[in-house]
DNA sequence: TACTACACTGTTCCGAGCAA
DNA sequence: TTGCTCGGAACAGTGTAGTA
């Protein structure tokens, strides 16, 4: 990916102890106050954003902190806006979240003007500064670290604004600063690249799916020919592992899903799923809450879920590519009740037909699908490695550990070892 | 067993009040 | 008056427990 270019020891460089750690003797600290626009001092946005109006201001929220330019914007009157002209962004400006989800950093693209949600500190930095570099400084493991450390409140995480304004961070001359941007600016395009690839091969699994699965010459049987009800209660308690099942993730372990342990004191009217079996919550069925255990041997579930296997004449992964197809989800939706909480039993889920062609010809779909699905967590796994990369090399740049020449770019060869610097 | 009410956590929106 | 903070309300996504 990039050129190879000879790394310098950080022993033969100079380096001081400062207090946010040791960093190269010609870099400066500095606190955010003092680098943003004496014209535009650092501050959170509108109060009361109102209702949207067509014509109005678009505010950027946290939840768009990172996509500006793509988002539809919540829009505020002209006249509310108005009483908050100071905290107006434009291009270049970088966001920082302080309220709720802390430590969230975008950049207001170019072009771009509208004002910011009140969870929001906006950072507007001198000529000295790189915009880029700084909301890299800012997402970097070791800076968010401190935030964290900063960030007050139990039920409400803040980070003041003048905390934001007295916060200290590393400043490298501008060129080394740029050099920094740039490189791990392509660390971003890969990631791009692969999402893309990725978003790409799963429209290309579901378009293969619907064109395998859903075949007008093949007959259709009701689902509850194919599945068995297991309703095994942990009465001795011998299952310890409590699980749950998202709409996002499938089966996650219920410690990791919640804060803290919600399960029963006992678990002994828990129901529990084995490796293979299928898990659903009946009211959350319709929005996707279904899933396959595959990462554990068994588990617990609370006694509201419905657990079941697929049994002789369904194959099992031809029944799970069947589940994540759009006419399933679709089908589950219909057969869902009208009722305060739309639920589907496991007599509704038995009623859904489904197209049920030779077992031998099930095998052979599910045998496409299982490689078109593999490809997809081969680049998953990707994703995550070259994001672990990113973050190593967050750690080493933007503390100084590793330098950069402004006319030769230092980068390791080898990029695991920027991954297990992370 | 199915259904419903309610609890809890986390996030976001926004009204109100305090201090400079 | 303005800037800032506190905290209630609403909502999403999960759970437990009581009752028919």
């Amino acid at each position: 990916m990039f050129r190879s270019a000879e790394k310098r020891p950080p022993e033969q460089k100079s380096y001081i102890e400062t207090k946010i750690g040791r960093l190269p003797r010609e870099w400066d600290i500095a606190r955010l106050g003092d680098v943003t626009e004496p014209t535009a001092p650092i501050r959170y946005g509108v109060v009361q954003i109102g209702p949207d109006t067509p014509d109005g201001v678009p505010i950027v929220p946290i939840k768009h902190i990172q996509r500006i330019g793509d988002a539809v914007l919540h829009r505020a009157s002209p006249k509310i806006e108005a009483k908050y002209k100071n905290s107006r962004v434009k291009g270049g400006d970088v966001l920082l979240s302080v309220k709720g989800t802390v430590g969230e950093v975008g950049v207001v693209p170019d072009g771009f003007e509208g004002n910011i949600a009140r969870e929001i500190a906006r950072i507007r930095p001198q000529a000295s500064i790189d915009q880029h570099f700084l909301s890299l400084q800012l997402q970097a493991p070791q800076t968010q670290k401190r935030i964290d450390n900063l960030v007050v409140g139990s039920t409400r995480l803040e980070f003041s604004i003048h905390a934001v304004r007295d916060f200290v961070v590393a400043v490298p001359p501008l060129p080394e600063q740029r050099k920094i941007a740039e490189i791990l600016r392509t660390w971003d395009e890969a990631l791009e690249k692969l999402n893309a690839l990725r978003a790409a091969k799963s429209r290309q699994l579901d378009g293969l799916a619907a064109k395998l699965i859903h075949d007008d010459q093949v007959e259709r049987f009701h689902l509850r020919e194919f599945l068995k009800e297991s309703s095994t209660r942990n009465r001795d308690e011998q299952v310890q592992r409590v699980l749950s099942v998202t709409n996002s993730a499938g089966f996650v372990l219920a410690e990791e899903q919640f804060a803290h342990r919600v399960a029963s004191a006992s678990l002994s009217n828990y129901k529990i799923v084995r490796w293979g079996q299928y898990a659903y919550n009946p009211s959350r069925i319709n929005v996707g809450s279904i899933a396959r255990l595959d990462d554990w041997g068994e588990g617990a579930l609370s006694p509201m879920y419905v657990v079941f296997q697929v049994k002789g004449g369904l194959d099992a992964d031809f029944f799970g590519h069947w589940l994540r197809s759009a006419e399933a989800r679709q089908r589950i939706a219909l057969a869902a009740q009208g009722s305060v909480r739309e639920t589907v039993s496991f007599g509704d889920l038995g009623s859904i037909l489904v197209p049920v062609p030779t077992i031998e010809r099930q095998q052979a779909i599910a045998k496409g699908l299982n490689a078109a699905q593999a490809e997809i967590n081969l680049l998953d796994d990707e994703i995550k490695a070259v994001t672990r990369q990113k973050r190593g090399l967050m750690q080493k740049l933007l503390t100084g550990e590793w330098r950069v020449e402004v006319d030769t770019v230092e980068i390791p060869t080898n990029t695991k070892e920027a991954e297990h610097a992370g």
